[in-house]
This record gives C-alpha cells, sequence and structure tokens, in this order.
RNA sequence: GCGUCUGUAGCUCAGUUGGUUAGAGCGCUGGAUUGUGGCUCCGGAGGUCGCAGGUUCGAGUCCUGUUAGACGCCCCA
C-alpha cells in the first residue's frame, strides 16, 4: 500500500514552471493595485462562522464552507472568501481609518465544491476595496482598475466585455413596472442570471410560471429582457430617476474610451449583499464564454458590526479564470526555460575540485550572484548536460588543471564561448558579464520604443 | 446531491474476434568518450493494464460494482 501521487480533490500542485505563471499574474494584480494608491492587507486563514452567516445564507455556510469545532468549542471556517474579514478589520478600526481607504489582498480560500472547468476547491483571488466613497466614482474607478488588471496583461477590448447594471434599477423593474411580490422577484432574479444557460422556450415557460400565466405581465418582462441599451428600455423605466447612476458611469467610462462597457440588463450577480451598480467581466474567448469575475457596490456591510456604516465598492479577480483568460488569448509567456541558476559550477576532477566548487561558489554568492554546484561527480558531459537542461546562463569548470594554475574555465552558454579567468578576477569578470547584458537590454527597449 | 465521458510506464499512446512472458516514442538514467550541451549508437530502471467481483480452460480486451479525474447541472458568497 503506497501513498497517492495526486494532490487532494480541488488543489493543485504547483511544480516551478506553474509558480512562475502564477507569480506572474500575481505581480502584475499588485503593480495595478499599488498605481491606484491600493495598499495590501492580509487577514487570517481562519475566521468564526458567525461572520459569513450574516451575510450568506446558513445553509450555503454549512454545506460549502471547511468547517471544524477548535478545542474550545468554536466553530471556525477556512475563509470562502475576504469581503467579511477586510469588511470585520476596517469596522474595528472605523474611528481611526482615515478615509477614503484603499485596501487590497491576494490570498487563498477553500470553497467545498464540485471541482469544473475555472472552478476549484482551493482558489487564489485579488481583493480590491475602496471604503468610504458614496457617489459613482467609486464604481468607476474599480471598473477602470479592472480594465487595467487585464490591459496590463496585454489584454484588448475585443477580448473581453464588462457588463454593468444596477441592483436598485432592477428592483425597480420587478416591483413597480411588474408589479412582483418578494418571492417572484427572488425567483425572476434567479431566473434572468441563467438566461443565456437555456433555450428560450425553457425561459419563457419558466418566467410564466412565476408571472403566474398573466399575459400583460409576459410582455412587459419580453419588453426589457432583450434591451441592449439604457435608452432601448420602456420609457416608464427609461425616464425614471432610477436610471440616473448607470446613465452617469456608462457615461462617464465612454467618455475614458472604454468601448468594451456595455448594459446587462439580465446582470444579477447572485443577490447577495450588493446594494447598487454590479457588474462582470466576461471572457470573449470563443472556447471560453463566461463570467470570469465581477464586483460592485455593497454600502450595508460595515454597519452589521455595530460601528457607522461606510459605502464601499470592490472587485474580485480569481486567479483561475484569469490564468485560463490569459491561456486562451495567448497572452501567457512561456516560463518553461526561465528557472534555474545564472551560474552552474562543474567539478570534473578529483574530490578536491568538489571542495573548491564549493569555495568558488560561497565567493560568488557572497558577492551576490545566483549560483549552483554539480556534486554528483558525473562526468562532464553529462554535468554539462544536465546544466544547460536547467537554464544555467554559466558553467564554470574547475578540473585538475584549474586547480593547479588557479584559472577556471568559464562558458557562456548561450555562444558557447569560453574563456580562461584568474580564480582571482571571477567575481569583477561576472559583473562585467551582467553590465554587458544590461546594456544590452536597454538598447533592446529603445529599439522597440522608437 | 444528479448526469455524461475517460482510466494501459513519469508523459503521449498502441495492444487484432478474448490466447504464451504487455509494447513504442519521448522523458529519466548509465555507457560509447578517466575534461565540455541540443546529434548518433548501445544498455538500464520504471506496469499487480485504476480497484474489486463475475463470465471463461484462459480477461488489458466481455459484464457488474466501485474509485479517481475531466466536463456539465444544482450552487457559485
Amino acid at each position: 500500500m503506497s501513498l497517492k501521487l495526486t494532490s487532494y480533490k480541488g488543489t493543485r500542485d504547483l511544480y516551478p514552471v506553474d509558480m512562475a505563471e502564477r507569480r506572474y499574474i500575481f505581480d502584475g494584480w499588485r503593480v495595478i493595485a499599488t498605481r491606484y494608491g491600493y495598499k495590501e492587507y492580509m487577514a487570517p486563514l481562519l475566521e468564526p462562522v458567525e461572520i459569513y452567516a450574516a451575510k450568506s445564507g446558513a445553509e450555503i455556510v454549512n454545506e460549502q464552507t471547511y468547517s471544524f469545532t477548535d478545542r474550545g468549542g468554536r466553530q471556525m471556517v477556512i475563509r470562502p472568501e475576504m469581503t467579511p474579514s477586510i469588511t470585520r478589520m476596517v469596522a474595528a478600526r472605523r474611528q481611526e481609518m482615515s478615509m477614503p481607504a484603499r485596501l487590497y489582498s491576494i490570498a487563498n480560500f477553500m470553497r467545498y465544491e464540485r471541482p469544473q472547468h475555472g472552478r476549484e476547491r482551493e482558489f487564489w483571488q485579488l481583493n480590491l476595496d475602496v471604503f468610504g466613497i458614496d457617489n459613482i466614482y467609486a464604481e468607476l474607478e474599480i471598473i477602470n482598475m479592472s480594465w487595467d488588471v487585464l490591459g496590463y496583461f496585454g489584454a484588448t477590448a475585443d477580448m473581453f466585455t464588462i457588463r454593468v447594471n444596477d441592483r436598485r434599477l432592477t428592483d425597480f423593474i420587478m416591483r413597480d413596472y411588474l408589479g412582483l411580490n418578494d418571492d417572484q422577484t427572488m425567483c425572476m432574479i434567479k431566473l434572468l442570471d441563467r438566461y443565456d444557460k437555456m433555450p428560450r422556450a425553457t425561459f419563457d415557460e419558466a418566467a410564466s410560471e412565476i408571472l403566474g400565466g398573466d399575459q400583460g405581465l409576459i410582455d412587459r418582462l419580453n419588453a426589457v429582457i432583450s434591451v441592449e441599451t439604457l435608452d432601448d428600455l420602456p420609457a416608464e423605466i427609461r425616464d425614471n430617476q432610477v436610471t440616473a447612476p448607470l446613465r452617469d458611469l456608462l457615461g462617464k467610462l465612454q467618455l475614458q474610451g472604454l468601448t468594451n462597457v456595455v448594459y446587462s440588463v439580465r446582470l444579477m450577480r447572485g443577490f447577495d449583499y450588493y446594494t447598487g451598480i454590479v457588474f462582470e467581466v466576461f471572457d470573449e474567448a470563443p472556447e471560453n464564454r463566461r463570467a470570469m469575475f465581477g464586483g460592485g457596490r455593497y454600502d450595508g456591510l460595515v454597519g452589521l458590526f455595530g460601528v457607522e456604516p461606510l459605502p464601499v465598492a470592490g472587485v474580485a479577480p480569481g486567479e483561475t479564470t484569469f490564468r485560463e483568460f490569459l491561456l486562451a488569448h495567448n497572452l501567457m509567456p512561456d516560463f518553461s526555460d526561465s528557472c534555474g541558476p545564472n551560474i552552474t559550477i562543474l567539478p570534473i576532477g578529483g574530490s578536491d575540485t568538489l571542495d573548491a566548487a564549493t569555495d568558488v561558489a560561497d565567493e560568488l554568492r557572497g558577492s551576490g550572484l545566483n549560483v549552483t554546484v554539480d556534486y554528483t561527480g558525473r562526468k562532464a558531459d553529462k554535468q554539462t548536460k544536465a546544466a544547460v537542461k536547467n537554464k544555467a546562463g554559466w558553467l564554470i569548470y574547475i578540473g585538475d588543471d584549474e586547480l593547479a594554475d588557479e584559472v577556471m574555465t568559464i562558458k557562456n552558454v548561450g555562444t558557447g564561448k569560453q574563456d580562461k579567468v584568474p580564480a582571482v578576477e571571477l567575481v569583477s569578470y561576472f559583473y562585467a558579464k551582467l553590465d554587458e547584458q544590461l546594456d544590452s537590454l536597454l538598447m533592446d527597449k529603445v529599439g522597440e520604443e522608437e
């Protein structure tokens, strides 16, 4: 009976190449968050169950979280999301924090769900939240960041669409325009959320049932579900003040040249804690069309902690769907040849050369260079082959001759050229080479810009 | 919780109507070459054919169950 080789269901093993891809994504996220003045925080991996129960249904928390009882009898949960935690943190310093507070984190979460395309049990998310701005500029900033977070990696407007809606407008349509009660509204929102997933006939049938077969209401519903812009809405909705925030936001985004932002009357984002504008970023890759991530305004949560309420807008891109977006649009660099140290020392003589290699490695490392040593004692060709495969930039051969002469043989893997360098000049040799590399990199960069 | 598809070497796969000891390429590893990489040649390791039952003289192959994975549904904070 041997141990299993596979990782736990819904989790991923990240080998160096995978990790390089993750680092690439996270580093880009940090650049954009920082560029907008957001500061990084971190919350605990575990939270008491109550913090989620207030917001999500008890059912969801019980069935879809990893939870356990600690030794003190407390019901604890591995965080399934960041919003309650950061809300708690901000609420705890409600009086002393200067507003607006712009905060971000990149963290992992766990949900006990069936893994499928784009969904894992353990996943990482960038959480961006701005606290303390009650006007539309908060949403504007969040959507701009969502755009830039993709644009930073080379995404262009044709690769994705940002769909925007307003919870208050949806409520108006459900209650005032259609005259639905709470239950009907809830069912209708759920139904609209799945509109694109079902055949039209199925939708019509379900809608008719919710509306009690009232043909007048069905006609009114049909008049709104297929509109593409705010202006296409029936006059009694279009001319109501409830459309003002969306109109304002869309106008501002248009002025900024964000051509791929559209109004979507069917966008629902579940119906948890959002109180105003909601939006979703859609991948338009033909083989990958679906919602990547979303966000919106949630003004009601801070107050749940018993402090003066605060308006909040946020967005949370997930690594899983983000990675697939980059792959689908050919935006992920190839990291398969970018791991490994710069310099590999190959001792190819007696055991003396192993000791000498260790000393040389120590000296170079002391000067800030990345160095590894092949201690296998294999023949020179095997050592060379392994080092090249590991993407070493330079090889230092230390054999009996080098030891005797105190001169090292250095090979540039890229060019195949070799130099004989006195042992005492090794460090300055490599720094001169690094300078050359930097210069040529700068030249390339200048060349690109021209 | 429900459904569909897929499990043969580390990877990609072959394996005839059920028939001896289960194969190939790549990868890994050693040698040809007691001191130099991407070629070439020769060797080696690595498989209870996902697991368990059943049918059969005989099962990688057929049947049943089960498990794991992928993808959908439900859900998606």
